[in-house]
DNA sequence: GACAATTGATTACAACCGTAGTCAATTCTG
DNA sequence: CAGAATTGACTACGGTTGTAATCAATTGTC
């Protein structure tokens, strides 16, 4: 999978809604968004702007444009989240792990969820 | 702590560069930077812009401008974290691990490290 | 003291971002 | 068919970001 190109935060609130149900039109998105914050022509801006830089696809069917991602949220997710990584936590993945261990909440399945899942990758039992 | 400003990708490189060694002078700064890629007026630029935004200040010492942080690395990753975790993962926290888990690199270590973590934290022992 | 070197202040400028408005074509509606 | 409604295409515009260059003041150097 080649590297998403960047994708902004607006952009992100856009494509969410996108990969919720995907294909939609142009209306269509704008109806999967929180109502009073998006204008039907600022939802048609970043549709074409996303289209312009590869991380969706469009097709006219009648009248309208139908809208269909390029990119899974799980590639997004993984070119976004290395970014992060290491802007925010110099690359250093363990810290930022126990970052959000201390700063988020985490419910008692959550934590019992990632045990199991840290056991899956090896370690010793502690 | 009030929320730390907008900190842009470049403009993060220049504050961990200046939070692993303040107070520093842009030309210090520059020093502590990937010599290749950053010229000495861009840091220039960039620090004028990060006290324009509240995030470091600046003294006068003799003919130079002696730079330090005002928020700290921890308030700023707070800030950049908890934006990153609803961008990318719908305020999700554990979806967010997993994520990284399955994703980045971890060491027999840090999985130790992070199981204790979450002991402390709570949840049963599976 | 004249000139060179240092370094901050100011200015530049294109691309990207958020936020739409206008123009124009298509398509219902009567 | 004429006007209304829909909807994409194109245009707009100020703020941010990356990337510096120019201007100007200060300070060493001979």
């Amino acid at each position: 999978m080649p590297d998403a190109p960047r994708i902004s935060d607006s952009e992100w609130e856009v494509m969410k809604a996108l990969w919720d149900h995907e294909p939609m039109t142009a209306v269509e998105v704008l109806a999967r968004l929180p109502h009073d914050q998006w204008k039907q022509k600022t939802v048609n801006t970043f549709l074409v702007r996303l289209e312009t830089k590869g991380v969706i696809t469009s097709k006219r069917v009648g009248r309208a444009n139908v809208y269909r991602t390029f990119y899974t949220e799980k590639e997004c997710r993984r070119f976004e989240g290395s970014q992060f990584l290491s802007k925010v936590f110099r690359g250093q993945v363990a810290p930022m792990m126990l970052h959000f261990i201390e700063n988020e909440e985490l419910s008692e399945s959550d934590i019992d969820k990632l045990k199991k899942l840290l056991d899956d990758r090896g370690g010793s039992n502690g």
